[in-house]
DNA sequence: TTGACACTTAGCCAACCAACTAAGTATAAA
DNA sequence: TTTATACTTAGTTGGTTGGCTAAGTGTCAA
């Protein structure tokens, strides 16, 4: 069980924010779709996925050499609903709405 | 209009979620009494309740020397119900809101 | 089994942040 | 008006954090 400060402290990032933002349109995405939108390293990539996942926001699985990354729906579902509205209203996240469908090759 | 990071930064600090935290469970409190909650100078808490008016999670009230703060309740409404759950366990939340009672007299 | 790929971990550095003290502003009581 | 009180602002300092590079682990293909 995570606490709210792990949670906003999880969230208090802006690329960990653009993340999970991201994974509100996908469900899905792999670590290579996350390191392409925020034109990071894959360290620097695989640490913010680490902190998102200690805090329970996101779960991962593991298929071969890739890694997936979804929200764990339990913890963030009383989120959600605060957040899309907001996030949705951001001129990055949209950016980033439009980014995901050309890195991913799927509709959101 | 505050974005989300805004906010999940303002409360990603621990003396600034309790005090958020304090004003769910007292409505109103004055400077003097964060400064006691918290143990902390007068400048600190000032500084963090300047944090927390910035990211529209609090209004302040000056009423003479005394500078009265409660939430917002247009910003802090979605966030109440996710956060009043999981705060009443956290056993730091749980003992400041017994100081509370001595530190303002009041039951909360 | 060797090489390439997809992360992860460790270590470093610059930027940020929360705490303090000291000095400033504003209000009220003497 | 002078003094005390209740903050606020400015400046400093130590700890935290986000970025990088380099090295390590695990998986798959040749």
């Amino acid at each position: 069980m995570k606490t709210p400060l792990e949670i906003m402290k999880a969230l208090s990032d802006r690329n960990r924010l653009r993340v999970f933002a991201a994974l509100m349109s996908q469900d899905e995405l792999c670590a290579c779709h996350i390191i392409e939108l925020l034109q990071v390293t894959g360290a620097t990539a695989s640490r913010h996925m680490d902190i998102l996942l200690r805090a329970g926001l996101v779960k991962s699985r593991k298929a071969g050499r890739w890694v997936h990354y979804r929200l764990n729906a339990e913890t963030t579902a009383p989120l959600f609903q605060w957040l899309e509205t907001d996030l949705q209203n951001d001129p990055d996240i949209k950016a980033d709405r439009k980014a995901l469908i050309r890195i991913t090759g799927r509709k959101p």
